[in-house]
DNA sequence: CGATACATGTAAGAAGTTACATGATTGT
DNA sequence: ACAATCATGTAACTTCTTACATGTATCG
């Protein structure tokens, strides 16, 4: 089963806490978290999905006044899909996919499948980023004579945001092992 | 008109010099252009759509042996187009909508506006990524007890990203200072 | 009463994805 | 003869965008 990044983001949002379409957009309208789309065209549509594949169930609450509201949870299959998503491995190839995907996963990680988890997806992050990045420096080397200064300036901005990415990695493993010095995991 | 990323792409690459879809799809796979789509599925299409809305005229050239090629060429309405968005300010609205479609349009801002346009881009944008950064600083800030801290740090991420693009235009700039110490622009 | 916030949706169209189809030429 | 590379495309499907439609309740 392959969802939109949308669709994951729901999933996350809604395992945090029943929600309506309403109050779900309201959370992409206000937060950075627009870029996955703040649009009712979007959010509505997609919602309906998950809840004719499964994964979500909707009921109307005729709450105080107001037009009825359609509450959203996440349904056992909902949760069994999100924990796949969540767990697979974080490899050099989604790095190359894209850090989007990346850190929306990381977002949910925690509080879903407990901070043990999200202390792994962090190193492995930092592995692949270890990994990519040399590569990229050596294509830009390589190309270097033939790209003209404005191709070599985009590239070197791609590169120094996965290095910025590798900086917050680690400083994200900081903090984790620095909170975690007294508890435990999840 | 408004085109999409793929579209933008094709225009400035076929700006560089005349190609087949099969050239242009090379470019796409072999460098980190491929984040605006490698698959023929996308470019033939998109080609066909450019050349239907005049922007550009492709040829078949029957080279040396092989299946015919067909060349593709800016037209002059391609060109006007192509300046057109690139020409389009650098604005804090675009830094918001994304940094992707800014930095495609830097690769191909000096070869078709000149050097000097090139540098008014990057000054443009370290403007608006300054103006930026405080507000996502701040909402970080005031969100800051509400938000777990997978929460925080994937938005820490997001903004080391944006003060990492920072960082570059100013490098950028710098370069461009220091190669037009001598010779003018465009 | 009219504007605004709450709340859910649909319709038309654009553009991407994966997978497949087709065909010519070159190397083994 | 067969595989690989060159080269162009199509078809089915998914999902997003923009714009509109609809209706309730509250506030001034």
């Amino acid at each position: 089963m392959r969802l939109s990044l949308l669709s994951y983001a729901l999933l996350g949002l809604l395992e945090q806490q029943p929600s309506s379409g309403y109050d779900l957009r309201k959370i992409f309208v206000q937060t950075p978290m627009w870029s996955y789309s703040d649009s009712p065209g979007a959010i509505y549509p997609a919602l309906a999905r998950l809840e004719k594949s499964g994964l979500i169930r909707g009921r109307v609450e005729a709450s105080a006044g107001l037009r009825r509201r359609k509450v959203f949870r996440l349904t056992s299959a909902g949760t069994v899909e999100l924990k796949k998503w969540l767990g697979k491995p974080v490899s050099r190839e989604e790095v190359i996919r894209g850090m989007e995907e990346l850190m929306l996963r990381f977002a949910f990680t925690e509080r879903v499948l407990g901070s043990a988890a999200a202390t792994q997806f962090l190193k492995d992050l930092e592995k692949a980023l270890q990994s990519y990045v040399p590569t990229l420096r050596e294509f830009l080397e390589t190309q270097n004579e033939a790209l003209p200064i404005s191709g070599r300036l985009a590239l070197e901005s791609g590169i120094r945001g996965y290095e910025s990415q590798l900086g917050w990695a680690k400083y994200a493993i900081a903090m984790y092992a620095e909170r975690n010095k007294g508890g435990t995991s999840s």
